[in-house]
DNA sequence: CGGACTAACCTGTCTGGACAAGTGGATTTA
DNA sequence: TAAATCCACTTGTCCAGACAGGTTAGTCCG
């Protein structure tokens, strides 16, 4: 059963979204929240620091906290996981591979999956598609850690992830980096654009809860597929602006 | 003066990045940290769960955290503003006005600002330099609220972002949208790029601490200048994928 | 009427304690 | 030897209370 504070934040959350608590009005105090769903001060404030950090309400010192808004439900696995983001958006997610293979690991490989150059790495490539129309290209890399599991699978069907995940291996943390790119004649013939036309890259790296990688992804999407969206704030940002020439 | 648990964030933070604590390996317990700090558990906790938020450590109920690596140690201020960012790289940050208006809110500028179709609407369009080379598109709106501050301001000069926030109109929360985009011909010529070529367009609304919209801008960034970087976990999650049709 | 002041209210910070629940290593058992 | 058990340790959750410090609205005064 989930924690209290849990539960709290979740119907704060609903409450939102019935408009129960429209937008730019304010949230009851803390003390009136405690004494309605009874429970201590701190525990409401667990609670709606959930929501603060979302960036679905806003709290100032002093002030009752301001809601912000609805948030997109988009759970991390949602995030982590084309698949599990296609279907639970209605759509049929599909995946053709290209090429799969076992090699040695090469130094920018060892160094994002942080191993020892030469050591086993899984490189795949595919097509990812939605509704059975191309809209992204996937260039994966796994560490020797997974790679007989990887091998094992049927990776035309659901989610590479999906499946680590019920072998045990979690992702429990993502670091992206998103620019965007110029197709390339193979990317462009692979998705259906022209050569040079715009791609979202999002290239990222997953790991475990105890902070191992699991997963390099290069991920590079059709650029009338998909819009990124990240919410920041000055108590919590994870958010940074990169030079791209370094 | 700061409070105590951020004292305790940013000496942790700093031993991180001096390799006290290398990555992969455990942080000490929260115990270890209260008697070392002379704080209580609780507060210990308020500081280590600044890092985990940043996705600098890892937490496990049971287990020791572990230390995922530093993070880019970029402020919230540094994401909501251009020229704070570029100073602070060591660039010179530039802007040349393309155009100044005030005209009144169009059906989308309300929607995205808050306000009423046919209120006061500032609608800004720039070039912004790097060390004089252009790098980024920028169209800017602002409400009325802002309005008279903004036309009396030198655009060609700083930050608008620390003007405005001298002027009590601090940016707090930031909700942005990323996706790729071709360069239009008039952009191709201001950025010195071809037509067609990718930009990476960043669309955000920045709000005060109360939840007051105060800027929606667009920025389209050449392919080559910048790269968004974005940290989540199952904890902390504030980065969603969403269907660019829709 | 406008500005300064005040009091009520509210969030931020911190303490100390208690128990639940998960981890990991050592020990015992089959 | 391999599996099950146990135990010390550690983090997660929740409580009650105290005080600091910012906000807000009303009151009083010039």
């Amino acid at each position: 059963m989930a924690a209290r504070y849990q539960q709290i934040a979740q119907e704060l959350r609903e409450a939102i979204r019935q408009g129960e608590y429209a937008i730019g009005t304010l949230l009851p105090s803390e003390g009136d929240l405690a004494a309605r769903y009874a429970v201590s001060r701190g525990t409401v404030r667990q609670a709606v620091a959930v929501l603060e950090q979302d960036g679905s309400v806003a709290a100032r010192q002093g002030a009752r906290r301001v809601v912000l808004g609805e948030v997109p439900t988009h759970s991390f696995a949602e995030m982590q996981s084309f698949s599990m983001w296609a279907t639970s958006r209605g759509h049929v997610p599909g995946a053709k591979v290209l090429s799969v293979e076992v090699g040695a690991a090469r130094q920018e490989e060892a160094d994002r999956l942080r191993i020892n150059v030469g050591d086993d790495v899984v490189r795949l490539q595919r097509i990812r598609t939605l509704d059975d129309e191309p809209v992204m290209v996937e260039r994966s890399f796994f560490p020797g850690l997974v790679a007989e599991h990887i091998l094992a699978m049927d990776l035309t069907a659901g989610s590479i992830t999906e499946q680590l995940t019920a072998l045990g291996f979690v992702h429990a943390h993502g670091d992206h980096l998103i620019d965007a790119v110029s197709a390339t004649t193979l990317e462009a013939r692979l998705l259906g654009v022209r050569r040079g036309s715009p791609l979202l890259r999002q290239r990222w790296l997953a790991s475990s809860p105890t902070g191992q990688p699991l997963a390099w992804s290069e991920d590079s999407y059709r650029h009338d597929a998909v819009i990124i969206n990240v919410r920041n704030s000055m108590s919590a940002n994870t958010l940074a602006r990169l030079s791209a020439r370094s």
